[in-house]
DNA sequence: GGGTGCTATCTTGCATTACAATATAGTAAA
DNA sequence: TTTACTATATTGTAATGCAAGATAGCACCC
């Protein structure tokens, strides 16, 4: 469920401009994602070369070893736009089902409403 | 990264109405949510159970085999308040991050969109 | 009796995913 | 040389979603 919402996130982070891997990780972090680690990142970024989904050229870094740029194929944008179209429906899904409350979870005020029954 | 998503949403099916394995997996699919078989489910609500967030309780059925009803305890509410906040967090991390075209992605006259650059 | 089909639960095994941990290496400053 | 930051990659592990199949109750029909 929710598959490949990471993936997906990658990918619109680097449609929004060519980036290297360590720098995705930071980014995300900025994002208000939590820390994602460069664990998951470069697994993920190769599975998405594979595919074919970005391409990477390397460049020189100023102090530190080579960065791995990629940019996003027109499969990636393909990709991109499955993701993000699957991802609404299921935010649609989960919200329709949360909204029992009408939106007492963004009141402050009652925190027992979600216990109050 | 949504960890717990599905995990959630059977959550909030149970807090809506105490109801059994096969159930939950029919009305996530009314919901909206893909289908969810019942290899997922069962395996999920034995988790819960076992980790003290649902409760069980036998009941027959009008036509076929017993069925197994579920409760949400007070841990397992207190689990879908958790995961409610942490999917808020996520979704509008996502949503900032796709934010880019400033509501193309709904604008059908579009489709180009995207792709457009 | 036997077959089909729906209801209902559970288990096994597999593929994918996120991540910790680790290795490697370039640069730079102490 | 040691430390630290940058940067990429691999290995191994735990969790998740699911296909597939086993088991079983009930109802209907032949």
């Amino acid at each position: 469920m929710l598959k490949g919402t990471l993936e997906g996130c990658v990918l619109a982070v680097i449609r929004e401009e060519e980036c290297y891997g360590y720098e995705i990780s930071q980014r995300l972090e900025r994002y208000g994602f939590g820390r994602i680690p460069e664990g998951t990142v470069y697994p993920l970024l190769l599975r998405l070369e594979k595919r074919g989904a970005i391409t990477a050229s390397y460049r020189s870094s100023p102090g530190g070893p080579q960065r791995k740029y990629y940019a996003l194929t027109d499969l990636g944008q393909a990709d991109l736009e499955e993701f993000y179209l699957h991802y609404r429906e299921l935010t649609r899904a989960v919200d329709q089902l949360m909204k029992w409350t009408g939106g007492q979870w963004d009141a402050q005020e009652d925190k027992t409403a979600f216990g109050g029954e």
